[in-house]
DNA sequence: AAAATAACGTGATTATTTTCACGAATATTT
DNA sequence: AAATATTCGTGAAAATAATCACGTTATTTT
């Protein structure tokens, strides 16, 4: 029997970031019906017991002798990310970086569905980005009502990522995913992640400067 | 007189990427001239004395009632992630994300230069991304070798690439750069950098739900 | 059907990281 | 020029996280 039917602990930040590793893994391991802690651990160069441990903050149980059963594994952490709700979600800039995002097929997976992607310049409007029409800035509010909009990705230049940040929680959208490298101005409950791309070339400059 | 002329002890990994932090904030603080632990700590959200402790890994020494001189301070970091080190780095891929990369204009301030971008679509060859021309994976030798390229990004399709991987490494490339979701297997010795592009979203999912 | 095996689950221990608290230093004010 | 205010620097304490060690359980073998 199993005996976590609550989750009264706060997830570890360490924790909640190596769950994120679990789920892209799983998403990759479609062959196979079991995988242990061990062979987790050795594809993301941690620990068996580790992962072990991680997975007890979920409602993850594995078999002795066996290890986990993959299809309830990646249940339970869908069911964690949220990624079983699809979220719409919109792109503001359709240059090469939010037409590359617009095209990305991995977020239905996630439960992601790109609603609209928009630019202010005329050149760009209405031209096709995959299966999507470039609208003009005017449209956003129309479009966020629409589809119920809560997220949005912005891949404007830096010059205008504070700007197009204040006129996307104008309109009601509570979380922002930038791509620029520019430190966001937000109020209290609006969510902010930064996607900034420098940061992994970082990790590679440095871990190659020490041999 | 400052102390710290030996750094003996090993970066724990949370400074580590509160350092790429600070250094990516100060990319965008050009205008003062000094900074203090609490304005760092306000924009980053965290408390000052992480900030000032985490500098202490780093010579890195502030003025009391001052703060920190922002020029050393990024000098110091800049020194830290080899970003005053010149490294040329190739792109394979010249979808929209390898095009986004190659025009991306932030890598000059971190001391990446990009050498070439590769792709083997015949469509897409010879055809301009920002000011380089799209040369066919055949080429790849060649510029590594004449541009001592170690760093490798790769931006391709799923299903090419660990053959990428593969045709990068056995070509002297030290670092890879993975774009895609695939968990690359390489031999030991070759740095993988794994930029997981749904990894931001799904914490932004994650933190929604708790609402 | 009993024994052996392989992997899980987890409390206890150890290691790491953060926070606290306060002394030292340097501008600024009186 | 002394007093004051502010911010740094850092050992010590507290909190958090990782590892260890071993009991438990399900499968496989004999």
């Amino acid at each position: 029997m199993s005996k976590n039917n609550n989750k009264p602990i706060e997830i570890p930040k360490p924790t909640f970031e190596r769950l994120k590793k679990y789920h892209a893994l799983l998403l990759q391991e479609k062959d196979k019906e079991y995988i242990s802690s061990e062979e987790i651990a050795e594809k993301l160069n941690i620990t068996p017991e580790q992962v072990r441990k991680d997975f007890t903050y979920l409602n993850i149980n594995g078999k002795p002798k066996i290890g986990y059963h993959i299809p309830s594994l990646e249940k339970e952490l869908s069911e964690f990310f949220g990624t079983w709700i699809l979220d719409n979600i919109i792109i503001i800039g359709a240059g090469n970086l939010g037409s590359a995002l617009a095209k990305y097929k991995g977020f239905k997976k996630i439960g992601i569905r790109v609603a609209a992607i928009f630019d202010n310049d005329p050149e760009k409007i209405g031209s096709l980005v995959g299966e999507l029409s470039v609208l003009p800035l005017a449209e956003i509010k129309r479009v966020i009502k629409r589809f119920k909009v809560k997220i949005g990705v912005i891949c404007v230049s830096e010059n205008s990522a504070q700007e197009i940040a204040e006129l996307l929680i104008q309109n009601g959208i509570k979380a922002i995913w930038n791509f620029t490298p520019v430190n966001l101005q937000t109020p209290p409950g609006i969510i902010v992640e930064n996607q900034d791309i420098t940061t992994g070339i970082l990790t590679i400059k440095h871990l190659m400067e020490k041999e």
